[in-house]
DNA sequence: CAGTGGTCTAGACCACTGG
DNA sequence: CAGTGGTCTAGACCACTGC
């Protein structure tokens, strides 16, 4: 036995793979030590021991805190870095990725304007149309994984560039977890909304799923993007997701595309 | 000095980062041998020493022809496979990544069935209207870095679910790289279009932008798509990269999205 | 069984940051 | 200068594949 480090529970880690258990089962489903170091560092950031923009413990302290190699927590965090919950920064260490960074501003917000890059046009205009309280309705509540009826809050908003309007937005939130959002509140918050749920009510946005379509405009998309009736917009559902794949967000986005367009990158 | 395993070159590699380099420019553009080993892959991969769907040696006979440890071998390979060039198999060896496989087969087209994943329509039609020689448009020669006026291959053809044509593609390519491209070797070739390009031309296709836009549909559209005239369609300008970001196919999308959709997964 | 990629370790050294 | 992440090595062992 050995001493343990300052803080002192470990739980066990275990390269989950011997005789016993290999011939207990089909799949062993062996699950490889960094991959357990994963998952208990994702289990920090979920109860929220890290916060959004702070500094997590050096490879080095992780290392004694769940008595494995150095190298076996740098894998860990590798993984965590390219799927965007980590940020490492050399001399410094490694941060809780937030959405309030420059860097990673708009990681999902893919409409940039057709000629220059995205700033050239200054920042955008928001406006929120109304924000309140509504019953979910059947699709909104599958998409959120609440129940049919239960409290949601509702967004609207217009955001402009230029003086012009270009995207139409709804947003539905489970209320529950959003207790206290206001109109007041989105309007005065300078940043992203997805930095102003992170402060305020301790909800990050991992990963996202968007569903685009091309649609006529209505009357009410006419009449908040100023465009002729019928007018071919861009459909953009989007279900963005926190922790855990637990859906946190639908957002029905419409825009505009005389100007700008969707910009999508595969590699 | 040590002797030679087999094929004896290996163009000395050093960890560049000296006094004396660090001492001469501000900018000492240090590169870790791993990437300078990225990038001897690459070239081989480039030069079709190994081709698609081929196994490249293994880590350890690779360590040995340039001259270092199996693990920096490693970390070039883990980026090449992360970036879609190669894939990894426990136990069998690393191939080349090719558009043939049944895995990586969609990973372009992001046209999805409403309901349903990819598979549950049956496999597409593909009709091929027309693929002429023709000269480069303004446009088309800026985005295919070629001279204006230069010869193109352009090929029109209409992909059909279930009987109902749902996407009309208009494509361009260089007609140097693809010499000897016809409608019937298109429409005889079963399989993707990028792993008939692979085979036939010695070009693999690595990295993909998209602009997507909402428009009408013209006369053309309408009567190719069988939808009415204004319909709104998706209209998706692809263009495709080869090794070394050299642009190599243009290609201009009009999708129906009526029992489809784009479907974009951000990470 | 040999050969492949995958994991884990321990240690040395380098590059970058900030006090 | 100390502390951080980043690179590189050498070696041991494990999991998977196919002969």
């Amino acid at each position: 036995m050995q001493i343990l480090p300052e803080t002192s529970e470990a739980p066990e880690l275990v390269p989950v793979a011997d005789v016993a258990s290999i011939a207990a089962s089909a799949t062993p489903a062996f699950s490889p030590l960094y991959q357990q170091i994963k998952g208990l560092i994702l289990g920090s950031l979920r109860s929220g021991e890290w916060k959004p923009g702070e500094a997590i413990p050096s490879e080095i302290e992780l290392a004694a805190r769940f008595k494995v190699s150095q190298g076996t927590v740098r894998k860990a965090i590798d993984e965590l870095a390219a799927e965007n919950l980590l940020l490492r920064r050399q001399g410094k260490g490694t941060f809780v990725a937030t959405h309030a960074e420059q860097q990673v501003q708009f990681r999902f917000l893919k409409l940039v304007p057709d000629s220059g890059s995205r700033g050239s046009e200054g920042p955008a205009q928001r406006d929120i149309i109304e924000c309140r309280r509504a019953r979910a309705s059947a699709d909104v509540a599958k998409a959120l994984a609440v129940r049919s009826g239960d409290t949601v809050l509702q967004v609207r908003r217009v955001l402009s560039f230029g003086g012009t309007p270009v995207i139409l937005e709804d947003i539905w939130l489970p209320a529950t977890t959003f207790k206290g959002l206001t109109a007041e509140r989105l309007t005065s918050y300078k940043g992203p909304m997805y930095a102003l749920f992170e402060t305020e009510f301790n909800v990050r946005m991992v990963r996202a799923e968007e569903k685009i379509r091309a649609i006529a405009a209505t009357d009410t998309h006419a009449k908040l993007l100023q465009v002729a009736l019928g007018t071919p917009l861009l459909s953009v559902e989007r279900l963005a997701y926190t922790y855990q794949d637990e859906p946190m967000e639908l957002r029905r986005g419409y825009y505009r595309t005389d100007t700008h367009h969707y910009q999508n990158d595969m590699n």
